[in-house]
DNA sequence: TAGCTAAGGGTTTTT
DNA sequence: CCCTTAGCTA
């Protein structure tokens, strides 16, 4: 569809490259994008290819070849674990400090150019940044203000609508708002804007379309950025959203007729088969968007495999080659076949789960795999729970990804939101999430008189409390002056003796002392501590910045030499940091204009918005791995093992309402078999427990679309059909042991239906109408489905069915014609 | 104001 | 089924 041009027609590489040990076994498709020659290049980095170290030799390449210096490089990256890799890598490979390179999260440096203007940017220079959370709560507490009728606005609809303008890059004036409900909401987001600008607050979108706008609309800042990247560096480019794009081409360089010829790379790293962040404002379409507007004429395709064995990249060529607009790409490797990937059907939930644990049990005891090279994905998180159960009663240790992560945690939240008082007391947010924790008796008619008292004022909660009178406004006067006195106590004192001071005297340690589960919430509190302490040595603070290691030097010498630097405009009082010796991350918190740089305090209030902290819970030794099928992309695993592959749930019946929604999940199940490098398990079950109720799944339509020859059901052949014993409520496990004589390519739960229908559960009263759940019926338009679900009587019954292909439908009886199937 | 009970709602998720 | 949240009662 694109040419692919490798190489031809471009700038010799410089001979230094040749002998770099840099290059070394890099192959031909890796040294082509490594060695590109300056101008826009798509690299199309299929799954295990080598993209992260194509990424990071390429920044070490060109730097060592001094065709680039550290302050002309930026390299952008979605999540923190990426960025963090790629500084760690590029540590190794180069001989000088590079945290004071601009590498990091799209958030990340938008936040590090806010810091550096934030006049320009018209914020205040110490402005917090709101996670979800503190968002959620914000919209909640403004819509009690003005009376938001919540059942009709939703807060976190809300939250949805304003993140979603945000992203397209749109204030409440760029809204063309026709009927009254979006009006309303547009009403809302204005609100919300001039809430956050009197609390002195940034959410996350608004990092991204505040650094957007600045540079938008200040040429002169603009033109800065855009002499000094050279070389910007994107990663998971089918990832990035509307405005994140936009704000790359901001940097690109100047836009002549719609083009952008400038004397900067822009790289754009991705691979559009692992697009799986649509529904959440991700346009793959950037990727074609990129091409046709940046002329793109270098294209590479990294295809060759380093992670798995032929059988698994068939499945997964094979598989997502029947979704539509692709780039055009096939993953290959030199390993050869390896082992076929196994499918398993399980007659419920249950048993899938325990057939996962023998299967496990035998990878370990046989097959010398390793239980953290063992990885459990699944579509949806609610899938865990019997997993766990199973794993937990096998005694076999695991690790679930997910959940919570340290900084969100509430007694983490409280601790913070103290520390934020201390900075900054107009932060209404954090006010009033420890207003009254630990309790002090202020409820929530105090809070609302004082609420009152600040909107009538217009001022923030902390300063109206001297409006609220009575014993209700003693006790308001009675915290801000605790705050006060935190202040004045924590004054000139270490990051770590401000914290435990502020944890102590506020009454969390013990509040949490004195409750039954508290021991972990004080432990976390701890931690807070610890991390705070690491995070002021790791990043430099306590260090005299004029005493440089030696590392350090070397890297403030290349930077100075930076002959980008005689490419700025020296009458901007801007001065990159980087350009300047580097001190660490501290020195992305020097503030440009003026020198000040935050205090530690700040700094740390803003690592703990921007990095949330580790999503693994225990780091438990040598665990089975269980997450989503999201989550594990960019990991891989010895053995993997995908469940719940069925229709309804991968591809998940919610995905089909939407445009694309069954490419998304083909690109999810593609994502999920390149995790594997040696073995795959794909299952599936005939019946599972979801909300309460048991429903019937068909195996999914990915099995129809993987090569026959590469697979292998491994379902063992039961005796007789008595699988399924009506009213039989529970099903045996299958031990693992001796199961795969019994397969073969056509064999058992292959092409052909093999288990008899799903039994029908008891029922007290027969209906009329003789549909019950369980039962095979017949639709005129919709074919042979299943009955999930029947409700109501009469007239008014409907029940639910899966036509599987034609997805689930609620279908009136007294309508719908449905003949029950044998 | 705090603690309990009922009701609702349940893809996927990073910053 | 299970968790979060809202509303109600002591």
């Amino acid at each position: 569809m694109f040419p692919l041009d490798l190489l031809s027609g471009s700038a010799p590489v410089p001979d230094a490259a040749h002998a770099s040990p840099l290059l070394a076994h890099l192959n031909e498709e890796q040294l082509a994008a490594v060695t590109l020659p300056a101008g826009h290049a798509l690299i199309l980095a299929g799954a295990g290819s080598g993209k992260t170290r194509v990424l990071t030799t390429r920044i070490a390449w060109l730097l060592q070849t001094g065709q680039a210096t550290p302050g002309s490089i930026m390299a952008v990256t979605f999540t923190n674990k990426a960025a963090k890799e790629m500084l760690a890598r590029l540590s190794a490979m180069l001989p000088y400090n590079v945290r004071g390179m601009w590498i990091g999260t799209f958030h990340g440096l938008c936040n590090r150019m806010l810091r550096a203007h934030y006049q320009a940017a018209g914020l205040p220079q110490a402005f917090q940044i709101l996670d979800t959370q503190d968002q959620l709560s914000a919209i909640k507490r403004l819509c009690k203000q003005f009376n938001v009728d919540d059942e009709r606005f939703p807060p976190k609809q809300l939250m949805y609508f304003i993140a979603g303008c945000k992203e397209e890059g749109k204030r409440p004036g760029d809204i063309e708002a026709i009927d009254p409900d979006t009006k309303k909401k547009v009403e809302i987001y204005q609100l919300y804007e001039e809430q956050c600008r009197r609390e002195g607050v940034v959410d996350f979108g608004e990092l991204m379309l505040r650094s957007y706008e600045l540079l938008r609309d200040d040429v002169h800042l603009r033109q800065h950025y855009q002499r000094r990247f050279q070389h910007i560096l994107v990663d998971e480019f089918q990832d990035t959203n509307k405005l994140q794009y936009q704000w790359l081409k901001q940097l690109a360089g100047n836009e002549v007729g719609g083009r952008y010829a400038s004397s900067s790379s822009v790289i754009a790293v991705g691979d559009d088969d692992q697009s799986i962040y649509a529904f959440r404002g991700a346009r793959v379409g950037n990727m074609a968007d990129f091409i046709r507007e940046f002329e793109v004429r270098q294209q590479i395709k990294l295809e060759q495999n380093y992670r798995s064995y032929s059988n698994i990249l068939d499945c997964a060529n094979a598989l997502i080659s029947h979704n539509s607009n692709r780039l055009g790409k096939n993953l290959r490797t030199t390993q050869g076949p390896g082992e076929p990937v196994r499918i398993y059907e399980a007659p419920s939930d249950l048993a899938e789960a325990s057939w996962m644990v023998d299967e496990i049990k035998q990878l370990v005891k046989n097959d010398g795999f390793t239980r953290q090279e063992i990885a459990v994905l699944y579509r949806s998180n609610a899938q865990s729970r019997v997993i766990e159960s199973a794993l937990f009663n096998a005694a076999i240790p695991y690790r679930v990804y997910g959940g919570l992560r340290f900084f969100e945690r509430a007694e983490i939240k409280h601790a913070l939101a103290y520390l934020r008082l201390l900075e900054n007391p107009h932060d209404d947010t954090s006010f009033m999430r420890v207003v009254n924790f630990p309790a002090r008796g202020i409820g929530a008619r105090t809070i609302e008189l004082l609420q009152d008292a600040a909107r009538s004022s217009g001022c923030s909660l902390s300063d109206a409390v001297t409006a609220v009178g009575g014993s209700a406004g003693t006790k308001l006067q009675g915290f801000v002056a605790q705050i006060d006195v935190l202040r004045e106590q924590t004054q000139g004192r270490t990051l770590r003796e401000i914290i435990e001071t502020v944890e102590e005297q506020s009454g969390l340690i013990e509040h949490y002392r004195n409750e039954k589960e508290g021991a972990d919430r004080i432990e976390n509190l701890q931690e807070l501590v610890t991390a705070a302490e690491s995070f002021v040595t790791q990043e430099g603070f306590g260090r005299d910045a004029v005493a440089l290691p030696l590392d350090e030097q070397q890297g403030a010498s290349l930077l100075n030499q930076s002959p980008v630097s005689q490419g700025l405009d020296s009458n901007l009082p801007l001065l990159d940091e980087a350009l300047k010796p580097p001190v660490g991350t501290v020195a992305s918190m020097v503030n440009a204009d003026t020198g000040e740089t935050l205090s530690p305090l700040q700094a740390f209030l803003v690592h703990a918005a921007l990095e949330a902290g580790d999503n693994q819970a225990q780091a438990g030794q040598d665990a089975v791995q269980l997450m989503t099928v999201h989550a594990s992309k960019g990991l891989e695993f010895d053995a993997v093992f995908i469940g719940g592959v069925e229709e309804g749930l991968f591809p998940h019946e919610n995905a089909m309402m939407d445009r694309g929604g069954l490419e998304e999940e083909r690109r999810l199940a593609y994502v999920a078999i390149t995790r594997a490098r040696q073995r795959l398990y794909l299952s599936h079950s005939q019946t599972r427990m979801l909300h309460g109720q048991t429903r019937y799944n068909v195996k999914s339509r990915f099995f129809d679309e993987l090569p026959e020859e590469a697979l292998k059901w491994i379902t063992p052949r039961q005796s007789g059909f008595g699988t399924f014993a009506p009213n039989s409520g529970a099903y045996g496990a299958y031990g693992a042991k001796g199961s795969e004589q019994f397969g073969s390519n056509s064999g058992w739960g292959g092409k052909s239906e093999v288990f008899a229908s799903p039994p029908v559960p008891q029922q007290k009263a027969q209906p009329s109408h003789g549909i019950k759940a369980g039962l095979k019926v017949f639709h005129n338009k919709f074919g042979e489905g299943k009955v999930l679900a029947v409700e109501g009587t009469g007239d008014d019954a409907r029940a639910q069915v899966s036509f599987g292909r034609h997805g689930t439908k609620w279908l009136a009886l007294s309508i719908a014609k449905l003949t029950v199937v044998d």
